[in-house]
DNA sequence: CTCGGTTCCTGGCCGC
DNA sequence: TGCGGCCAGGAACCGA
């Protein structure tokens, strides 16, 4: 699923394809993955005649600045769990489920193509902060690439939660970017159990798992991402990343460092891998 | 306010 | 081989 790593994958694919270049039209093939503007028929007026400045990243979010404008609108993109942007000719057959088209010039093409459909896209006016129209932005925590991303701010961000280590990391508000593969390989990388109370982790394992979400998530991107799921980058290539896990998916097999076999639980609904043996 | 459960959706996989 | 049902998960939403 797309993941910190994968989002930051394609965010750079776009800035090397798709800027600059005049949005001359487009296609809604699926009306629900357009979360903003409430209608659809204003959605591709509003993006023709412009370009794109730059991609930016927010946690799991892309977002494309637009120009020209006195003032900067923008373009959101949210890929959840099956969404891909690929930059493509316009010649090329459409995938099964492709759901929005938007045509460049010299017939170039960025296109959606979202097998579950989970995934969004907003359009955001000049004048208004994104954050209003991108709710989800709205309580976004720091990015863990961020200076900011202290032992001072973790700490405090899992102070204020009850509940266990596992499940506050999938939480966008706590650490923004984690999601079910790199929470249970940061939480093995620093040697804590999933199930540990948030309350109970001490200083040196926050700063353990901080250091460790740093990590795990630069080895995925400089992977190209991971192979898991159906990820690819905006040239249609799968990453590298999975074959290296060094538990999330591995249930029953052996643990890459002491042999002990990966167990799996469910934890508010989400499975969690990890090796008993070596984390606590 | 906090947090867990449910929901959205399709396709892969498992067991009979 | 065919098919029903379960499972995968990001984040919004709902209700305790």
């Amino acid at each position: 699923m797309p993941e910190l790593p994968e989002v930051e994958i394609v965010r750079r694919g776009l800035n090397q394809f798709t800027l600059h270049q005049e949005i001359t039209g487009g296609d809604v093939l699926l009306n629900r993955t357009i979360a903003h503007p409430i209608s659809v028929d204003q959605f591709i007026p509003h993006l023709t005649g412009s370009a794109i400045a730059t991609w930016h990243r927010r946690g799991k979010y892309l977002l494309a600045e637009l120009t020209p404008s006195p003032q900067t609108h923008w373009l959101g993109v949210h890929l959840r769990m099956t969404g891909q942007l690929l930059w493509l000719h316009q010649d090329q057959p459409l995938q099964k489920h492709t759901r929005l088209r938007l045509y460049f010039q010299h017939q170039q093409e960025l296109r959606f193509v979202d097998q579950r459909t989970f995934g969004k896209i907003w359009y955001v006016p000049p004048h208004l902060p994104v954050e209003t129209i991108i709710t989800g932005l709205a309580k976004l925590a720091l990015d863990p690439f961020s200076p900011l991303f202290t032992l001072e701010y973790l700490a405090h961000q899992l102070q204020k939660s009850r509940r266990l280590i596992k499940t506050a990391l999938l939480d966008q508000s706590i650490v923004a970017g984690l999601g079910n593969i790199y929470a249970d390989e940061a939480l093995f990388k620093s040697r804590i159990l999933p199930t540990t109370p948030c309350a109970d982790l001490q200083s040196q394992q926050i700063e353990s798992l901080r250091t460790a979400i740093i990590e795990v998530l630069s080895a995925s991107i400089a992977a190209g991402g991971t192979t898991f799921s159906n990820f690819l980058n905006v040239t249609g290539i799968n990453g590298n990343y999975g074959n290296d896990a060094w538990v999330y998916n591995r249930a029953s097999q052996p643990c890459r460092v002491c042999g002990n076999l990966i167990e799996r639980i469910k934890l508010a609904g989400r499975s969690s891998h990890f090796c008993s043996h070596c984390q606590k």
